[in-house]
DNA sequence: CTGTCACCTG
DNA sequence: CAGGTGACAG
C-alpha cells in the first residue's frame, strides 16, 4: 500500500519543524546548514535582497559594538563556537567583498539613496521606540510596521538572517525562572512576545514589591527594637521579639537571642533577595528585552558571582547559564525588532519561537508533560532504529516524552559532550532539580507545571546525528496521550513497531481469522511499516493466540469427556459458556467488542473436533492435533473492513 | 535456504 | 507474550 507516503510525511513534518518553525533557536551548526544556506542562495540572486543587504551592512555598523561585545565574552566551548562564528561572520562579511553573504556589498550605491535612508530611518525609529516604549507598545509598533511595509519585512528577514547567528537562545532561560510565566503555556508567536514582556514586568514588579516589603520590615523592626542598625531587621525577628515580650523575659537575653537570629536572618534575607534579583535579571535577559546599562552590569558574571556567595545549589546553574544571559543582554536591539516584526508574519516566522508556540494546539503539552520515563528495556522492542539526520518529530517527541521537556538531550548516548554542555535547560534551573528530573523513573505521565516552551527549547537545540528510537514506545506514548501527537501534528499513523494497540487489534482480528496470511496482516495493519521482523512478530502473535485457543479447546473437550458428555451435540458454545468467557477474557479483555457469532460457531466446531479426537483416542498420536488444525484453518472468515483503518480502536 | 508452524520455556 | 527450537513445505 502507501507505506512510504506517510513516512515521507513524517520526514516532511520534522523538516518543517526543524527548519522553518524554529530556526533561530537552533544551534548554529544545525541552523546554518538547514536554514541559512538555502535562504542565502535565494537571497543572493534577488535584487531586492541585495538592496536590503546594503541596509543590513549599514545596520551592522550600528550594532557592531554589540556584536563584538557579545562574541568577546563567550567562555563555553560550544558557546565559543557560536560566538566565534558570529564574530567571524560579522567581521568578514563586513570587510570582505567575496563570499555569498557579502555579495551585496559590491552593489552598494546602486540603489536609490531614499530607500536606504528610509529603511535606516525606520530601523532607528524602531530602536528608539524599543528603548523608550513599553514592550507591549513596541510590539504593536512592530506589528504595524510589518503589516504596512512589506519591503521592511523582507529587509527584516535579511537582517535577521545576517544577525541571528549572533543571538543567543532566549528561551534557554525561559524555564529557568520558577515564576508564574513558566506555568503558562504560550499559544502563539505574538502571545509569546506579549507573554515575555508581561513576565518581565511581573518579575520587576515582584522585585519592587519585595523591596518595599523589606523596607517595611526594617521599619517595623526598628520600632520594636529601637535600634540603630536598620539593615539587620527581619520579620521573623520581630515575631520572635514580640513573642518574647509576651513571655516577660528580660530585655538583655532576648536581645542576645535576637542577635543570633539576626545573623541567620540576614543571611536568609540576603539570599532571598539575591535569588530574586538574579531571577529578575535572568528573566529580563531571557525575554530578550534590552537592559539598561545598569541592568547589563548586573547580569555580568562578576555581579552574579558576587551576589550568589551563599547560593550553593544555584551557583552551578548560574555559572553555566551566564554566557546565555550575557549574550541575550547584549543582543542588538535592532535585531530584536526584526525578530519581532517577522514573527508577525504567519508564514515567515523567524522569531525564536518554540515548537509549542508555533503550534498553538500544542499548548496542552505543558499540562501533560511526562515527568520522566527512562527507556524501556530493550527486549520489549523488536529492534531499534538508527536514524540519521534529519531528525524526526517523533524522535524529538520521543525524547520529550521520555525524559521530559527539560531534559538534557546530551544525556543521550549519541549526544556529543559539547551539545550536552550547551543544553539550554541546564541554564538556571536549580541544578539538583535537573539532576533529579533526569533520574526519575516514574512510568506514568506526570502533570508538570512547566511551560511547553521549555520542551521546544530543548528540541530546538537538537543536533543529534543519531538517535536510537524505539518506535513501539512512540506508539505507546501516542496511546497514552494521543492528544500530544495530535497537537504536535506528528504523523503517528505509520508505525515502525507494533504496539499494544496493534496487539489489541490483532486479538480482535483473531475472532475472524485464526490463520491470517501476511497479506491480510499488511492489509489490516496499514499503519505499520512492515518488515521481516514486524511480520514475524505479528505472525508470532497469532501463533500465540492459536496456542491459547487450542489449549482452551483441548481443556474443555477433556473436561466434557470427564463430565460424561457422550454426544458432541450436547456441547455448545454460547456467550454464556465458560469456554467463551475464557476466550473473550483473553482476546477481548475490555469486553468492548462484540464477538461475531461466527467465532462462536468456529469455537464450537473446534471443541467438537477436540472432543471427537480425544474420544477416539487419537491424542495418542504425537501429531493428532494437526488434523484439527487443518480443519480449523479453513474456517477463517473475512475480517471486516473497519479493521483496515489505522485509527480503528 | 527461507518461511511458517507448533511446541516448550520463562 | 517472546525467545528458542525442530519439523516441514516450497
Amino acid at each position: 500500500m502507501n507505506l512510504s507516503l506517510p513516512d515521507q510525511n513524517m520526514h516532511n513534518s520534522s523538516e518543517c519543524c526543524l527548519e522553518d518553525d524554529k530556526p533561530d533557536v537552533m544551534l548554529p551548526c544545525f541552523r546554518r546548514n538547514m536554514y541559512d544556506e538555502p535562504l542565502a542562495s535565494y537571497s543572493s540572486g534577488s535584487i531586492i535582497s541585495q538592496l536590503l543587504r546594503k541596509t543590513i551592512h549599514n545596520k551592522r555598523a550600528l550594532d557592531e559594538s554589540h556584536f563584538y561585545l557579545s562574541s568577546s565574552t563567550a567562555a563555553d566551548s560550544c558557546q565559543e563556537d557560536q560566538c566565534s562564528v558570529s564574530s567571524r561572520d560579522s567581521t568578514v562579511e563586513a570587510a570582505s567583498p567575496s563570499g555569498h553573504v557579502s555579495t551585496g556589498a559590491s552593489l552598494e550605491g546602486e540603489h536609490p539613496m531614499t530607500d536606504h535612508l528610509q529603511a535606516k530611518r525606520a530601523r532607528v525609529e524602531n530602536i528608539i521606540r524599543v528603548m523608550a516604549g513599553s514592550p507591549n507598545s513596541r510590539q504593536h509598533g512592530d506589528s504595524e510596521r510589518s503589516d504596512t511595509d512589506a519591503r521592511d519585512t523582507r529587509e527584516a528577514r535579511e537582517a535577521y538572517r545576517e544577525n541571528k547567528r549572533k543571538q543567543r537562545l532566549p528561551q534557554h532561560q525561559e524555564h529557568s525562572v520558577g515564576g508564574p510565566a513558566n506555568r503558562r503555556p504560550g499559544s502563539s508567536s505574538s502571545d509569546n512576545c506579549n507573554t515575555k514582556d508581561e513576565e518581565c514586568h511581573k518579575l520587576k514588579e515582584q522585585l519592587h514589591s519585595m523591596q518595599r516589603l523589606l523596607r517595611q520590615l526594617q521599619e517595623k523592626f526598628l520600632q520594636v527594637y529601637n535600634q540603630e542598625d536598620p539593615e539587620h531587621n527581619d520579620r521573623d525577628e520581630t515575631e520572635v521579639a514580640v513573642e518574647h515580650d509576651t513571655m516577660g523575659e528580660s530585655t538583655e537575653p532576648r536581645y542576645v537571642k535576637s542577635q543570633n537570629l539576626q545573623e541567620t536572618l540576614k543571611q536568609e534575607l540576603s539570599r532571598a533577595v539575591n535569588d530574586c534579583v538574579d531571577k529578575v535579571f535572568k528573566k529580563v535577559s531571557s525575554t530578550g528585552l534590552d537592559l539598561s546599562p545598569q541592568q547589563r552590569m548586573c547580569s555580568s558574571p562578576e555581579m552574579q558571582l558576587s551576589m550568589g556567595a551563599d547560593r550553593k545549589s544555584q551557583q552551578v546553574g548560574s555559572t553555566q547559564e551566564q554566557p546565555h544571559a550575557e549574550e541575550a543582554a547584549v543582543k542588538p536591539r535592532s535585531l530584536e525588532y526584526y525578530e519581532r516584526s517577522e514573527a508577525q508574519s504567519p508564514q515567515d516566522q523567524t522569531e525564536a519561537l518554540s515548537l509549542v508556540v508555533r503550534k498553538p494546539a500544542v499548548t496542552p503539552l505543558s499540562s501533560v508533560t511526562p515527568t520522566v520515563k527512562r527507556p524501556y528495556p530493550v527486549h520489549q522492542t523488536p529492534f531499534q532504529f538508527n536514524y540519521s539526520t534529519p531528525l524526526h518529530d517523533s524522535q524529538i517527541l520521543e525524547h520529550l516524552l521520555k525524559y521530559g521537556p527539560h531534559s538534557n538531550f546530551g544525556g543521550l548516548p549519541c549526544m556529543p559532550p559539547s551539545m550536552d554542555r550547551t543544553s539550554p535547560d541546564s541554564v538556571d534551573l536549580p541544578w539538583d532539580t535537573i539532576a533529579m528530573r533526569s533520574k526519575v523513573t516514574s512510568s506514568h505521565l506526570g502533570h508538570h507545571p512547566r511551560p511547553s516552551a521549555l520542551g521546544a527549547v530543548t528540541v530546538d537545540n537538537l543536533c543529534l546525528p543519531h538517535v536510537k528510537i524505539e518506535c513501539g514506545e512512540l506508539q505507546s506514548m501516542a496511546e497514552r496521550n494521543p492528544y500530544i501527537f495530535f497537537c504536535l501534528n506528528i504523523n503517528v499513523n505509520i508505525q515502525e513497531g507494533l504496539t499494544p494497540s496493534h496487539l489489541k487489534k490483532a486479538k480482535l482480528m483473531f475472532f475472524y481469522t485464526r490463520y491470517p496470511s501476511s497479506n491480510v496482516l499488511k492489509t489490516f495493519f496499514p499503519d505499520v511499516k512492515f518488515n521481516r521482523c514486524i511480520t514475524s512478530q505479528l505472525i508470532k502473535w497469532f501463533s500465540n493466540f492459536r496456542e491459547f485457543y487450542y489449549i482452551q479447546m483441548e481443556k474443555f473437550a477433556r473436561q466434557a469427556i470427564v463430565d460424561g458428555i457422550s454426544d458432541v451435540k450436547d456441547m455448545t458454545v454460547s456467550r454464556d459458556s465458560e469456554l467463551f468467557r475464557a476466550l473473550n477474557m483473553h482476546y477481548n479483555k475490555a469486553n468492548d467488542f462484540h464477538v461475531p457469532d461466527r467465532f462462536l460457531e468456529v469455537s464450537e466446531i473446534t471443541l467438537h473436533e477436540f472432543y471427537s479426537a480425544i474420544s477416539a483416542a487419537k491424542d495418542s498420536d504425537p501429531s493428532w492435533k494437526k488434523a484439527i488444525y487443518k480443519v480449523i484453518c479453513k474456517l477463517d472468515s473475512d475480517v471486516p473492513d473497519e479493521f483496515k483503518t489505522s485509527s480503528y480502536l
